[in-house]
RNA sequence: GCGCCCGUAGCUCAGCCGGAUAGAGCACUUGAUUCCUAAUCAAGGGGUCGCAGGUUCGAGUCCUGCCGGGUGCGCCA
């Protein structure tokens, strides 16, 4: 159950009945009455705003509409008491035995718990990754990889139907530049001396091995013919291995995608004509001149006369050209393509996270998928900010200039996969991360990973201390959900059952909010008060978990542990974390 | 010049479609270990939520204008 969501109806009904009662008036909008836990814990367990949000529509004040409701709420069984407070809010505290209850369901709900069905089989599409295939992945990208596949975890949890999916730029200019360089390795391999890699080339060491996987495969044919001829046989062969490369990363990372789309084959396929032609059809394409872009360097400006996108008209500053001068279609048009595609495939929600270099075209793209979807289709854009990497306090250089810039596979062997994912997810989505190749590897309490591990590892600890002090407990989560838990009376403990309880919640809001880094929060609360419990154990020898001689508390504390266990493991599984059994 | 993101404690950041006395960690000061892992916990100080207006019963949150930082700006992707 969700306990806030359960409020929420509980009072809905309370207020339809007051107005059926003509304590209030019929026909009142209730839709930003909200039920939500308190900041403050002296505040209650839960605290509601209605009277404060009816009063102007009701034309009543806000406190008579609290009192109403108070007295009302008052007979509820499962509420201890009911205080009007503040300006208007109803504050409610539940009962000791509505908590244990909620306890109880959790470990019978076990592995799980949390998981709705707020989607309703609702098909999403989330495209993460879609890096240029010309090079292996570095830490900047593994942040919108994790980002992306947790957000993907987390609908599909909720009860949305995720694709995830990877779009591959094997289309354009860069990917002819890989194949010239992955050439000039090539010729290396077939013995001639190539010197320094040319000016515009891609200089990385990662293509030697695919230059002699090329001569290795073709022997000396390509040697001596035109680049004409070669050019389309050693993109393709350079592409695969790209792709091969990053897919090696993203499996390294345990990122996986259901769907790679080829911007290649959907300009092939003239998907790209298509898209075009519908734009055209809606008269939402002009031949136009632009201004010319202001505030850089522009030598080679000249107007043009191009194919221009009536952005403008759904919300961009500018409109935007669909096809370059040398009449090839511009990345924007084979990108409205491929979210025309998207749409076609029967997707009405979208979301794409890209990196913070392509802030620039939220606006153009949501034009796009507004103009082509008859504004049917939502997009969301979730930009990620750079990844600041550090080494101790001290920043890493990076310069993908000089072919030189830390792979992600590298910070994937320093740290480890589980200790990257978590990390990416530890900050919003455009708040700029500090990565700290040391911090994360403290043990100690600022280190998030961490302290959320040690909370679970304890927890398994206390679980494997039960069942030998108490061997003759069963200590499943269900067999535990049975448990007499009417000792955990302590503040404490019913504070630690509460944020358990909290979870549903926490879980829905992150989904329908696109956010997961509030589950990382979340965890990180939930580890803290489980920690102090488990202090107070120290002083005060009655709090303490596992206790021989007195097998029926113990049970008891067991079971809230083996919440706190559980819903921690949910969160890591979430985030695609393992959670440790023990610390070394 | 324009767009987008950000501006909250000394530092790094939360703050959930506006809600009550603005929170956490780090750092600093002090304290807790015969006992389930002290790899932890507790207590304390520390704020004009960038600035100025506005909307509202109520603004860190919404609107407008400034200031500061980041990022991007026809045919590159």
């Amino acid at each position: 159950m969700n306990v806030f969501s359960h409020l929420s109806e509980v009072i809905h009904r309370e207020i339809e009945e007051l107005c059926g009662a003509g304590a209030l008036p019929a026909g009142l909008d209730l839709s930003a009455v909200q039920v939500e836990p308190p900041r403050e814990a002296e505040h209650g367990d839960a605290a509601c705003n209605a009277a404060l949000v009816l009063a102007k529509q009701a034309r009543r004040k806000p406190r008579e509409i609290a009192e109403h409701l108070a007295e009302r709420l008052q007979e509820r069984t499962e509420i201890r008491s009911v205080d009007v407070a503040g300006p208007g809010f109803v504050n409610l505290r539940l009962t000791d035995d509505f908590w244990w209850a909620r306890l109880a369901e959790l470990l019978a709900t076990g592995p799980g718990y949390g998981a709705d069905d707020l989607g309703q089989g609702q098909r999403i599409n989330v495209e993460y990754v879609s890096t240029n295939p010309t090079g292996p992945l570095h830490v900047g990208h593994a942040r919108g990889a994790v980002v992306g596949d947790a957000l993907a975890n987390l609908l599909s949890h909720m009860g949305f139907a995720v694709t995830r999916e990877y779009y591959v730029n094997d289309a354009g200019a860069q990917v002819d530049t890989l194949a010239r360089s992955v050439h000039a390795r090539y010729r290396e391999a077939c013995g001639e001396t190539i010197g320094a890699i040319p000016e515009g080339l891609y200089p990385g060491d990662y293509l030697v091995p695919v230059g002699e996987a090329l001569a290795a495969r073709d022997g000396r044919r390509w040697l001596e013919e035109p680049e004409s001829v070669w050019l389309p046989e050693v993109r393709n062969f350079a592409i695969d291995a790209m792709m091969g490369l990053i897919r090696d990363d993203l499996d390294a990372l345990g990122v996986r995608h259901d769907v790679f789309s080829s911007e290649r084959a959907l300009v092939a396929e003239g998907r790209v004509d298509d898209a075009y032609a519908s734009l055209e059809s809606s008269e939402l394409i002009y031949r136009g001149v632009l201004e010319p872009p202001k505030g850089q360097r522009d030598d080679d400006w000249e107007p043009r006369e191009q194919d221009l996108f009536r952005a403008t008209r759904f919300g961009d500053d500018t409109d935007r050209p669909l096809r370059k001068s040398d009449g090839t279609w511009t990345y924007f048009a084979t990108d409205i393509a491929y979210h025309r595609d998207k749409i076609e495939r029967g997707f009405a929600d979208l979301i794409d996270v890209w990196g913070a270099d392509h802030g620039g075209y939220v606006k153009r793209m949501k034009a796009a998928v507004a103009a082509i979807s008859n504004d049917s289709a939502t997009l969301d854009v979730k930009i990620c900010q750079m990844v600041k990497l550090l080494d101790d306090g001290e920043p890493v250089a990076m310069s993908k200039r000089a072919g030189r810039f830390v792979t992600l596979r590298d910070v994937v062997g320093e740290v480890g996969r589980d200790v990257v994912r978590f990390i990416m997810l530890t900050r919003r989505n455009d708040a700029p991360l500090e990565f700290d190749l040391r911090r994360v590897l403290e043990q100690s309490r600022d280190n998030p990973v961490f302290y959320v591990q040690y909370a679970h590892a304890r927890a398994c600890s206390a679980l494997r201390r039960g069942a030998e002090l108490v061997p003759e407990t069963e200590l499943t989560p269900a067999a535990l959900a049975g448990a007499d838990l009417t000792c955990l009376d302590d503040p404490a403990e019913l504070d630690l059952i509460r944020r358990l309880c909290q979870w549903p919640r926490v879980l829905a809001g992150a989904a329908l909010a696109h956010e997961p880094h509030r589950i990382a929060y979340h965890l990180q609360e939930l580890a803290g008060a489980f920690h102090l419990l488990w202090t107070r154990g120290k002083d005060d020898a009655r709090l303490r978990f596992v206790d021989a001689e007195r097998p029926a508390e113990t049970r008891a504390r067991l079971a809230l542990i083996s919440g706190v266990r559980i819903v921690i493991a949910e969160g890591l599984a979430l985030f695609g974390v393992e959670p440790v059994q023990e610390m070394r």
